[in-house]
DNA sequence: CGTAGTGTTGAGTCAAGTCAATGGTTGTGG
DNA sequence: CCACAACCATTGACTTGACTCAACACTACG
């Protein structure tokens, strides 16, 4: 358990993609105490009404938010992949407005949430990184919004396939914004506000007309510009710019 | 313009509901340098783009933010209701991602986000106040993606009357959680993802069942209860509870 | 009292949903 | 290594909720 890379590593390398952390920022949030735990495909990490006492942060694996209809009707509303924090919202919130399940397998490390917040009260560039990382992720869900409310099925799935291409290269885990996808069509049903059978046949043309290419649960993309524009896919909703303030360069 | 009551005392009274203010945090927001603005009716306030140094705070009159697709759909991802900021996120994210736009006449007061900076660092209860309000924001984009992507035109028409009430219930501007609602149909729709032929139709079906009432731009609900239930509506995402630290009882 | 923005209604269409069956994959235990 | 079981993907036939287009009515305001 220690020879491996730290818990938190992920979750350093993802702050500092937006704000600069010091070395001695990078080591504070590494020596946190954490306690990493194994969990399974769709089991729940944090539960609708949870009171949490600690910040989970996904390690290893893939892992979503939901919320239910009173009828069971369930909608995926935010994706999280490695390295991102489950609930930074509950630093700010007593209780949990929607559940946390893991999609696949994987390891969640969970820091107390009186030692995090210390740490952002004693290093402005922490506070700074973890709160542009809660603001970033409130962008993603406007967009979100937008995406179900007013995309054809068709450009509704090639987003959230463009969404998860572009942020999965940012942390090494996409080639050519192509990417192993752990999710079946009813999962991507439930993220998109269509039906599995509706994602199953438009994921069908996109196939036929070469723009998405499957094989096992490996997803490319063949023509990646062309699926970009039937997305209406612009990435400056996730904000991945370096800041303003120094080195405007990128 | 002296006279009147200060521009940001609808901002402190909102921030209070969540989390306790001392008298001196509460003066030192209300002493934050502040140019206040009329803005008419469809004027933007910010736009999807911007670099804005002030966090602009409605003081009167309603607003909402909009996101367009590349054919010029709209979609309305968030109301603004009086005494909330336009765009806390900007305190951590450089460029707007969305566009904020009045949706009456009403007046903007103007804060240079330094100062407001710097007073959250000073004050750590109106830094957690701040942020709070943020967070809630962040659940309500939750749940409205639940909204446009999991219920029927009904429901989540209902749903947005409901969370108009309450929210305005909560700053003493409904009344029996009716109230006055300067919004056009052709808006509506484009808050819950449907045309306005099809608003105007489920409203017309909503008001022959009894469960809304409309004379002008005021609206009002026979059956509270009942519209809850078909709005499939539960205030838990708003947060509006006290905090539990202390008193818990209600 | 005209004009422009809203709201309302009707008729016809279509994108997405429903229901139901079949086919493929994966994992597991014998 | 096989056979089963469970889950997931795919396809067809049919239905429907919401959209489109187009007209007309109301209201506010100068």
């Amino acid at each position: 358990m220690s020879a491996t890379a730290h818990p938190l590593e992920l979750l350093v390398r993802d702050l500092e993609l937006r704000s600069p952390l010091s070395a001695r920022d990078r080591s504070s949030i590494l020596n946190l105490p954490v306690t990493t735990q194994t969990s399974e495909a769709r089991s729940y990490v944090v539960r609708e009404g949870d009171v949490p006492t600690q910040c989970g942060i996904l390690v290893r694996g893939f892992a979503f938010r939901q919320k239910l209809t009173s009828d069971g009707e369930r909608q995926i509303v935010a994706i999280i992949l490695p390295g991102e924090a489950l609930d930074f919202q509950h630093l700010f919130l007593r209780v949990a407005d929607h559940s946390v399940q893991m999609m696949t397998r994987g390891e969640v490390a969970f820091v107390p949430q009186n030692d995090l917040q210390a740490l952002m009260q004693s290093s402005p560039a922490i506070n700074r990184a973890v709160l542009m990382k809660a603001m970033v992720e409130a962008s993603i869900f406007r967009e979100w919004v937008l995406n179900v409310g007013r995309r054809s099925a068709r450009a509704r799935i090639a987003h959230v396939l463009c969404e998860l291409g572009v942020r999965l290269d940012r942390v090494g885990l996409a080639r050519d914004y192509g990417y192993h996808l752990p999710m079946t069509q009813e999962e991507l049903a439930d993220a998109v506000g269509l039906t599995p059978v509706h994602v199953n046949r438009t994921l069908m043309a996109l196939e036929a007309e070469n723009l998405v290419s499957r094989t096992r649960r490996q997803i490319s993309f063949p023509d990646w510009q062309q699926l970009r524009i039937i997305a209406d896919f612009n990435e400056h909703y996730l904000h991945l710019k370096g800041q303003p303030t120094s080195s405007a360069g990128g």
